[in-house]
Formats: structure tokens, C-alpha cells, sequence
DNA sequence: ATTATCTATAGATCTATAGATAATGC
DNA sequence: ATTATCTATAGATCTATAGATAATGC
């Protein structure tokens, strides 16, 4: 008998079913964290019983959350990169494209996830998402400002210390689009920032009179 | 008979023990967030048994919570009203002082409270520590852009944003300090941020040729 | 009598497993 | 036979209360 091998095998791991559990997982570990979550919050949100997860995710809460933020993370890697190389080598441009790919995004919570969630979990895992979240975001942006600094397109500065900032700003303004309903439109919002962190918050010398 | 109403009452008010059990709670609070601490780990680091703690906290955990994140506010709005007060009335100083006062105490790791800790208390309890927290961190440090503001010193800026951007910054020091072996002090790391919040990434226009 | 602890435990909640049940596809 | 659910429950953990015990100060 012939196996027709470009026929998918219609198994779980492409059924769908595998990724509605992962993101209705994701979703309620983003509004409330890992430890305040339950198996059985999720499976509520996806109409099921919580003992019937376990069939899904059989090596339980803690790999549930690994997986959700294995994938988040990878997205934010490949969104990130796409997003910068559609952009051209200018840092003003790029930066705007990193901080507008992140707020089109669910928020990442980065302090959250580092303070609160990782230590929760194995050393091993926390180890790992944590080379993963290095990799996924802190790289690339850092990346951003050592190209810049290289094209003498900005002052010598801590690269490191940058891409922190970045990171905490990232957070901030995940913060103020979730909890306060009168904030400026994300695109005013990175344009006001971006300004600041690239021209300074002191008047311009080439603008009118100081004092 | 004469009461002696000079001789303070030797009471647990003043006995420093309810101090105590704040500052196990604190710590413990801090270093793994609200869910994550059982009474009996704060019992713990205080060498006595989780059941006494109800002793001196009669009402129970979370409101043992709202007295700890009460406590380190009003210890926030003091401190950085005393900070700015010492200091003469120009923002990059002011802002030198805040940050640094910041750095010295424990990361007040604002989003994570707010985020996490915060939605898993009782409506009324989350509603008045927030607005605790906008009046002890987020208030003065506005007032210091809106201050600066009108002094000229700063061109016209979203005072809301730039105060939400100082408590991000805030957040993220904490992170680096307690995460990052090998970060610059803390002295620098306030001069490197303020200098480019105020003067900008971007090469200053009088100092060497740009390309 | 007051202050500060203790032991014991009820009651709630949460993770994870065992094993039954039903539907679908060969 | 495989896939995907279910019920029931064991075992762990956590908050909070009841009531005993011990030390201290009047």
C-alpha cells in the first residue's frame, strides 16, 4: 500500500487544537501572571475541563507556560527582525519600527515575566527562557544602537544600558495603553518618546531663545 | 492614682514587633510578589510559627499586604519630597536626586505591583493603593517636568509621559541593579540616562563634525 | 491580666492521575 | 484503534481559627 507522505497526518500537532489551548493559555498567564492562574481558568476559557488540559499538555502547568513563552518569544524575534529590515539603516526609523511592533503585540511584561513568573519555575527552564528572552529581544535591540553608534549616527553611549531602556520604556507604554484610557495613540506615543531619547528634552539650540 | 501620660504605653504599637513583621512581609513581598509568599514563609524568616502571625495580623495576608506596600509608599513620598527639596531648582538635578533616592531603596518594581499584585486583591484595596502610588511616585515626579516646564528649561512635552517614562526608567534600574553583576554604579547609570533624556542621543551640534 | 507564642485542624483550593465514556475513521 | 473529552479523587498546599501554654508585670 502506497503512503501518500504529502498527505498531512491529521494528529493534534496540526489539528489547531494544540494552539487554541496555547493561546487561550497565553492570554489569562499575560492578564494575571503564572502562579495566580489555574489549570482550571484555562480550561474554562476554552470550554473544557480542567483535568481534560492534561491530554493536551500532559507534562503540566509549568511546560504549558515554557511552550506559551517559547512561541511568544519567537514571534517577537521574527517580528522584530521583519520590522527592522523593512526599515531603512536610519536608528530614528528602526527604533520606531521595534517600539511599534511591540505595542501591535500583546504585552510582553518583561519585568513581570523576569521578577515574578521565572522564579517560580525549574532552574533549568528559567535558564532557558531567559537565554531565549536575551536572544528574542534584548539582542536585536541592542544590535540596533552598536550599528548606530558604528555609523556615528549617535554619541558614544552604554549599548547595554540602551537596550534596557528600551525594554522598560517597551513595558511603560504596554502599561499606559492597557490601564489609562485618555493616553495618545501609540504612534504620537512612540514619536514623542523616540524625540526625547534621540534630540533630548531641552529646547533646540537652532529653535527660538531659551530664556 | 496619677497616670504617667508621658511614659509612652508598652504596647505592640511601639514595641517594634508589628515593624518586624512588616519587614519579613516587605522582603518577602518584594522578592517573589504578592501570590507567591505564604504566611508561613513570612513566619518563617521571623523564626516563629505561621499561625502567630495572626497575632500581630489579625486581619490576615492581604491586608498585611496593603500595611506593607502602605508603609513603603509613605517612606516613597517623604523620602523623594526630602530629595528634591535639598536640591536647587533645576530639573537634571531634581531628577539626579529622584533617581537616586529610587536606587536607594528597595525596586519598588512598580509594574509588577501593579500588574500582578495588585488585580488579586479587593477592589477597594486596589483602588486605594493605586492611588497611593500616583501620589507618593507618579504625582511629584510630574510636577517636577510640569515645574520645569514652566520655567522654559524643557521644551513642551506630555508631563504624563515623561513621568510615566521616569517610573519605567525606575523599574528597570531595579532590574539591572539586582540582575546585572557587571552594571556600572548607580551614580553613572543616573548620569548616562539623564543625559540622554535631556540632551539627547544624537552628537551635540558644537562638538566635532558629524560624519 | 496581658502579651506572645504554640499545636492542631477545618476548609478551600490546586495540580495531577486513573479510569470511564463517547465519537470518529479505518 | 485513535482522539478527545469526562468524572472522581488523591495528595499537596495555603489561609485562617480555636484553644492551650508560657512568660511577664501589676
Amino acid at each position: 500500500m502506497m503512503i501518500n507522505i504529502f498527505e498531512p497526518i491529521k494528529t493534534e500537532k496540526n489539528s489547531g487544537a494544540k494552539e487554541r489551548v496555547l493561546d487561550a493559555a497565553e492570554m489569562q498567564f499575560q492578564l494575571h501572571g503564572y502562579k495566580a492562574v489555574t489549570m482550571q481558568e484555562i480550561a474554562e476559557a476554552l470550554g473544557m475541563r480542567q483535568a481534560s488540559l492534561y491530554y493536551h499538555v500532559p507534562q503540566g502547568k509549568e511546560q504549558l507556560f515554557v511552550q506559551v513563552i517559547e512561541r511568544r518569544l519567537a514571534r517577537h524575534q521574527q517580528g522584530l527582525r521583519e520590522a527592522i529590515d523593512a526599515t531603512p539603516a536610519k536608528l530614528r526609523e528602526q527604533l520606531a519600527a521595534a517600539l511599534t511592533w511591540f505595542s501591535s503585540q500583546p504585552p510582553v511584561n518583561f519585568l513581570v515575566m523576569m521578577q515574578s513568573d521565572m522564579p517560580l519555575l525549574s532552574e533549568e527552564n528559567n535558564a532557558y527562557l531567559t537565554r531565549l528572552a536575551y536572544q528574542a529581544t534584548f539582542g536585536p535591540l541592542r544590535q540596533l544602537f552598536v550599528d548606530a553608534q558604528q555609523r556615528k549616527e549617535i554619541r558614544k553611549s552604554d549599548v547595554e544600558t540602551l537596550a534596557g531602556l528600551m525594554l522598560s520604556i517597551v513595558d511603560g507604554m504596554s502599561y499606559i495603553r492597557t490601564h489609562q484610557p485618555g493616553a495618545p495613540p501609540t504612534a504620537q506615543m512612540v514619536d514623542t518618546i523616540l524625540s526625547i531619547l534621540l534630540e533630548g528634552l531641552y529646547p533646540r539650540k537652532e529653535a527660538s531663545a531659551e530664556f
